[in-house]
DNA sequence: GTGCCCGGTTGATTTAGGTCAAGGCCCGGC
DNA sequence: GCCGGGCCTTGACCTAAATCAACCGGGCAC
């Protein structure tokens, strides 16, 4: 995850992911040629659902600018997520037709799509993109073990920790860093959202906000902004191994 | 995953699933001679660990017979499951040479090996098999998301029928089923190991099982020995969309 | 401005599942 | 046959998080 950034970063060429998380590794100016082709852009707006569980979906893509998520509901309405995509990211999968989990914009988004046949061709005949999506998909399913994990063995303190410090590496490496080491970062999701990828209720994830904040572990400005003055403070509430890995 | 089943089936060739599950799907004689100058068999016995996490891990593989594990570990000793690898799964990630989990055999296991850089090797040559990896990837990747489900939004009683679903379906389908439709299988797994699947404690387990026992959705012959004598009525507990794709 | 709706907070109470503890059963070694 | 150790079950009790409910505050439509 984190040497994909770096990837994103050390390249300075055009404004579509795919290029970078696909392709760029290995580049090769026919594939971009082909890509080109066949890709398109789309953008929806925060709350809009880009495709629902079960419907067609006829392309595949990345995530340009803004959040989506993928989220699975009971018949009974307990909803769990199990994909937040960040700029960079991909969704959907080569050699499916019918989504298989509702996706949604939780920020203004912009997509960069590919009608799915053609992008399977170029696949086919290009092995550098079976291997880089290869890469990405095994980046993914590390990530949802590390997932399966908080919500199998975490206590509700520490699930917000991670997701915290899940965010502020992967958005706040980016973005602003204060003077004196402080992170700080707009979060992207509502406590609702928060508390489904968590799988706890929004209230668990109100009182917990409230606590690490009456603890001085983080603070808030307005509801949505948050300063993390130390983040190893908050890396040891975690419960994980605290190694290394941050910010490159 | 069920069509890798029937596609397991549908070849009566050797011994080694990866050619099945990687290659097969479209034969060439040349790859699957290259795989076979690269594989080599090892065999664990119950309870002995493959690779610990954290550990150098040079070869890739698949399950031929056996189970194994995928466990992570917090410092505090608290265990979650990420993994269970049944016949034809495959372990280990091309790129990667240091263990991320720790798997661990849990019956007797033979594994079938491949010596990672020579495999790698052949991805790059060879696109079928970076494509059926990529395939393997994202059915264990839709897998994944559906156990988060289950570890974030389930109660008990619904993650025991849903664990007891699965392997009923995995593994009995291949074997036996008694005269008027019942299903009848060995539970592969120890309640703690239930437990650690299920992000519950084994007196849980145990509880919810004599629960089950009771209410005569399941019947018991010793402690591992399960009956289901009505698939559907334990797939009504599991909280999941009844829709179909069982057996074939 | 007024009102209301949405997202968020906080409190009181309930409860599912965890924890701690006491056995039971079976198998293998002596 | 007896002992010991896994593995499992069951009971009593506790607690973290869910549930139910009231309320806050900002933005936006009227």
């Amino acid at each position: 995850m984190s040497h994909h950034d770096t990837e994103l970063l050390s390249h300075e060429c055009g404004d579509c992911p795919i290029r970078h998380r696909a392709v760029c590794a290995r580049c090769d100016s026919d594939e971009l040629a082909r890509l080109e082709q066949i890709k398109y852009y789309r953008s929806y707006q925060v709350g809009q659902t880009v495709v629902w569980s079960g419907d067609r979906m006829d392309f595949v893509g990345s995530v340009v600018s803004g959040i989506a998520t993928l989220t699975q509901t009971m018949e009974d309405g307990r909803r769990q997520m199990v994909g937040l995509l960040l700029p960079s990211d991909f969704v959907g999968r080569p050699g499916r037709s019918i989504a298989a989990y509702d996706v949604t914009a939780t920020t203004d988004l912009v997509m960069c799509c590919f009608r799915k046949k053609p992008f399977e061709d170029l696949i086919a005949k290009t092995p550098h993109v079976a291997q880089r999506l290869l890469e990405m998909t095994l980046d993914e399913l590390d990530a949802a073990r590390e997932w399966m994990l908080l919500l199998g063995r975490k206590t509700a303190r520490e699930k917000i920790a991670s997701l915290l410090a899940i965010i502020a590496r992967r958005d706040a490496s980016l973005k602003l860093r204060t003077a004196k080491g402080a992170l700080t970062f707009d979060l992207p999701l509502t406590r609702e959202e928060m508390a489904d990828y968590l799988g706890l209720t929004l209230e668990t994830v109100s009182r917990q906000m409230s606590a690490l904040k009456r603890d001085g572990v983080i603070q808030l400005e307005g509801k949505r902004h948050v300063i993390i003055p130390d983040f190893d403070a908050l890396a040891e509430l975690t419960g994980d191994d605290s190694d290394g890995g941050f910010l490159v």
